[in-house]
DNA sequence: GTCTATAGACCGATAGAC
DNA sequence: GTCTATCGGTCTATAGAC
């Protein structure tokens, strides 16, 4: 084999990885989109390979189960959430970062692009546990928050009287909050407003203050 | 027909009234538990009458559909919320009467006593919707709630500048809040530890004061 | 003997999986 | 495109109350 034709080769190999990547990007963004609209238990893998346009065994080809479908869609939202606090202009005040973090997290959701699982759904949770993508950003995730909230109490901009799990779990819960869906579903407020509403609540608290 | 059989005809229709009365008890306060552990979609009509102790058929008597099963679950415990409201010491400051409610709602989620049904489901939230019982309660509650919070504004307590409805969604939301399971599920915190972060977090915000 | 309610087999539809 | 499992819902034979 000489070179001419190992770099075709290559360019081959690269060309048709290239079409299964872009191919697993629709598959993903569709069965995101999916899991936003109508959740997991709603959603069904033919209606998947329909909205994709493949054949129901071609997806089968790249997800060997519909768990590792959600998996996959999940592990992609985590990606965005590292991209969004990578992208975070570095040295704020944590506040503002924990902040602007569950901004973005109710704006996925807002956009209908938060995909939606059933906590209780066992084989699910397997599934999400077992991928390493999934958990190794989940944990990069939460050590960048922790780091947040931990440096905001210290700085007394942060109720130190909470435990930071506490407030992990409070922030996280904001990508799932059905008060958003709730309040666009009334109709009588901006997106925006919406957004300010929820983020006061969840930090300057219901009380006057 | 005299008296004597008059008077035995319903005392037996009343024995046999009861009897479908407390049977259809049971059937609910299964279903109850069944939708707080698995949630909706998971939970099995089968599985309802095999727990019950009954045949699936006499489930149909009592209830044409696992929708009406789910809704009339749903009546329960908006019965209990309005037992619970009722219950309370009338003239306290409205602020401590919602934090009283909030605390309620989560503790009956603690309790696993709370249905957990999915947001996005069409044809169960017809059902819940043509429920008379159900919407007349939530009807109701709302109205106390909205009044308290109102009051709470207007004396200073509570924050003027979010609406009225956005407090009442953020209270509803205590029933499903995530948040709560999940320390739960930690085993770091008391299950007292759990509900004063959640309501602190809630009235007071994450932010220092 | 009649009548109701039950138990449990059964059906059609649909999902995931291959 | 097929296969199998499972679910919501129905039907029928029967047991027991009166």
């Amino acid at each position: 084999m000489n070179t001419s034709s190992a770099g075709a080769n290559v360019v081959k190999i690269s060309f048709k990885e290239q079409m299964l990547q872009a191919r697993e990007d629709a598959i993903v963004d569709t069965v995101n989109r999916l899991l936003a609209e109508k959740g997991f238990d709603a959603m069904t893998v033919d209606e998947v390979a329909a909205s994709v346009g493949i054949a129901k065994a071609s997806l089968y080809k790249h997800f060997p189960s519909k768990e590792h479908l959600a998996a996959a869609a999940m592990v992609k939202v985590m990606q965005r959430a590292q991209a969004f606090i990578a992208g975070l202009p570095a040295g704020g005040p944590p506040l503002d970062q924990l902040k602007a973090v569950a901004r973005w997290t109710m704006e996925v959701q807002l956009d209908g692009e938060m995909p939606s699982l059933p906590s209780q759904n066992s084989s699910l949770r397997a599934a999400l546990m077992a991928d390493r993508n999934y958990m190794d950003g989940l944990m990069d995730v939460s050590d960048r928050l922790g780091a947040w909230i931990e440096a905001a109490q210290a700085n007394g901009s942060l109720n130190p009287g909470l435990p930071a799990i506490a407030v992990l779990y409070t922030l996280y819960a904001r990508a799932c909050d059905p008060v958003l869906e709730f309040l666009k579903a009334g109709g009588q407020h901006s997106r925006d407003e919406i957004l300010e509403m929820v983020l006061s609540s969840c930090f300057d608290g219901l009380n006057a203050r």
